[in-house]
This record gives C-alpha cells, structure tokens and sequence, in this order.
DNA sequence: CGTCCAGGTCTAC
DNA sequence: GGTAGACCTGGACGC
C-alpha cells in the first residue's frame, strides 16, 4: 500500500492510499498525517508577533509548519542520522533503515532493535550512530522510553523534554534544538555547521559566536527557533509576497 | 595518498 | 562550565 499527499491549491490537503483503508486505519492515517502537517499546532500567536515584522512579516500568511515524521522516535533516529556527516550520508542511513528493515516504511523500534550490529555497521553504515540507534530503539521497544510523550499536547514542559533528549545517547545541544522543533516547541535555535554561516551571510556579519545568535532572537520569546529557521530558509518558500 | 570536514557528541580533564 | 581529542563514514581537495 502506498499513501500520497497532495495540495490541490484550493487550500486543502488530500490525502490518497492506493488501498481500501478500514476505519481504524483511516483514525491512524488521519493521526498521522495531522501530525505530519502540524495541522492541529495554532500559529496565530506567532504569525501576530511577525506580522509588522520587516523581516518576517512575509511568513504569516502560513509558513512555519517544518514537516515532521509520524512518530518522534522516527525524528530521533533521522536526526541522530544528520550529525557530524554530510547530507548524502543521512539519506545513506535512512534509506538502509527503511528499505532494509523496514520493508519501505520507517522501522518499529523493536524491530531495530532486533537488528544485528552488522546491519548498522555494512547496510546503513552508521558508524558509531550504530550503537546509538539500537540503544535508543531497545528502551523505546521495551517500553522504558516514550518519546512521544514529549510531544507538547501531554503537558511535560519545555525544559523537562528538553532534557529527556540531552539524555538520550547521540543527542546534544543541536540535535535536541532539532528534534525539539519538530515537536512543536519552538524556543531553541537549531545551530549547526549550516546554520551558524547561513546566518552570518544574512545578516553581514563577520562571526557571531552561539550565545549572540541566541540573544539576538530572544524578542520572539517561545517561538525564537522558529523565527531563526524561518529567516534562514527564506529562500526556501516560493512565495514570499 | 594524506588531510579535512560535513546539518556533532562524548569523554576527560 | 568550558574546552581539546577521538570518533565512523565518504566525498572533496591538495600534493
């Protein structure tokens, strides 16, 4: 079965599966794609900040929905995948996860798991992420770990999931900043070897250590990260009117 | 062929 | 709490 997404440009989303779906299956997709979409996350509050905003004001008309995987443990794995590689090795590793464990869509836990050292090691070519993921995978299988509990909608406040994913092996300041954003939390500054230059380019600087960065974005209160990425991947939206 | 480094993190001072 | 060094991998680069 396959499901693909579409905007038919009359400001919805259709969704399609090449297969009849039951009615729990489509309460899941239905779940799943809300999740995606960020359908049910109120930008209102953020787009009122920006809108006399000279450098954001183009994106409140409904930019700022980074789309996110089904489930967060899927945003861990990817995310530990992007770290200290070049992008052609992320895709390197996801793809050997995907394809190869999980017979074209995103592996269960325990699945990974279950996955032998030398599937990380041969197939997906992780290096030492290898470890990292299995371990990860085994305590969320095992049920000693829910990731998705960290999602904002159960009440655990900023901080506090902010430092379940420090505890997590492989996770540091970025891919916490990362995984954080993609949860609907918008506080932290995703800085990394792409973004530390992307904004230095826009904003003319010669260098600009981490801690400026930051403090130059703390007028956008909860949504600072958000603010930083949207500003950084201007580029990125066609229609910046 | 050696070095550097790409959407960093961990450990040991 | 801040900071060197090591760490898998593979592609780019200089020699």
């Amino acid at each position: 079965m396959r499901v693909v997404a579409a905007l038919p440009a009359n400001g919805e989303l259709l969704v399609q599966s090449t297969a009849r779906l039951s009615a729990s299956a489509k309460v899941e997709l239905n779940t799943i794609v809300r999740r995606m979409f960020r359908l049910d996350e109120d930008f209102a509050p953020f787009y009122a900040a920006i809108e006399n905003d000279p450098d954001l004001s183009w994106a409140a008309k409904g930019a700022g929905r980074m789309l996110a995987s089904p489930t967060a443990f899927e945003d861990v794995v990817k995310t530990i995948c992007t770290t200290n590689c070049a992008w052609s090795g992320t895709v390197r590793m996801v793809t050997a996860l995907v394809e190869q464990l999980g017979e074209g869509a995103f592996p269960e836990p325990g699945v990974m798991a279950r996955a032998p050292a030398r599937f990380y090691r041969d197939a997906a070519r992780a290096g030492y992420r290898g470890a990292y993921l299995r371990t990860i995978a085994a305590h969320v299988a095992a049920g000693s770990l829910n990731l998705e509990l960290l999602r904002p909608e159960f009440g655990l406040p900023d901080a506090e999931a902010e430092k379940k994913l420090m505890e997590l092996p492989g996770v540091g300041p970025y891919a916490c900043a990362h995984v954080m954003m993609l949860l609907g939390r918008y506080h932290r500054l995703i800085l990394d070897s792409s973004t530390r230059p992307a904004y230095l380019r826009l904003s003319g600087k010669r260098r600009a250590s981490d801690r400026s960065i930051t403090r130059a974005f703390r007028g956008y209160g909860a949504f600072a990260g958000l603010a930083f990425w949207l500003m950084l991947t201007r580029s990125w939206v066609a229609d910046q009117s």
